[in-house]
DNA sequence: GTTGTATTTGGCTAAATTGGCAATTAAGGA
DNA sequence: TCCTTAATTGCCAATTTAGCCAAATACAAC
């Protein structure tokens, strides 16, 4: 890998290294329904602010979120939708997994 | 959150955590092509066969890859293509971002 | 069984990530 | 100005991750 193959790379896993964590994945889903402050956030995620507050900078400096300011108060929101379509592919890998190790088999016995 | 959220969103971000890093990137991009064996993608990489073989296993246990062997040989390949797609947005990303500092300009001054 | 090739595993250190708390900044209202 | 609410930043300890080396495993050929 050359350098150049390296900075592409690089810059393609910061993005996704942004949206590697459970609460981050928690506010992306949120904020695909409007934009959200980071009180709200807070509350609904259930730890700190100042820890609610890094996870949402770490989005937004990756190029992930946009925020607005109106007061005190900063909205933050969804910058590029697509990353939505994630989601899709994630459960197919979840589906296959559930698939391979059998826990498909027990989570669907209600619909039997 | 409650428990069941947690789960739901720690699972998510364990298989997009596998994908956060420039090798592994890398190797997703090169078995989009086929099917290839570790030391390929050592010689490809350029690190230690004792790396690329853990980045490997990571996307294995996250149910991203398959491997597959013969003799002594193993090959890995891509088990849930549509992986594939999350690039498109990251390239928005990548895009937008580059508007927004300038480098977008910089880039494309060979093309004006 | 021994040798050779391909790959994985264990052990180690360095670096990065996470999350809470306290202190700070920012803006609005009394 | 002082107080309140909203959010960010700095600091720190705990955990996780990355990558190299050396050792171990897996398989095939002799």
């Amino acid at each position: 890998m050359n350098d150049k193959l390296k900075n592409h790379y690089e810059g393609r896993a910061a993005i996704i290294k942004a949206m590697a964590h459970p609460t981050r994945l928690f506010i992306i889903d949120e904020l695909e329904k409007g934009e959200r402050c980071v009180n709200d956030l807070t509350v609904m995620i259930g730890s700190d602010m100042s820890t609610v507050s890094k996870h949402l900078s770490i989005m937004k400096n990756a190029g992930i979120l946009g925020d607005r300011r109106e007061g005190t108060t900063i909205y933050y929101s969804l910058k590029v939708p697509c990353i939505l379509n994630f989601f899709g592919c994630i459960n197919e890998v979840i589906f296959s997994n559930a698939r391979i190790s059998g826990e498909l088999v027990d989570s669907c016995k209600s619909k039997v």
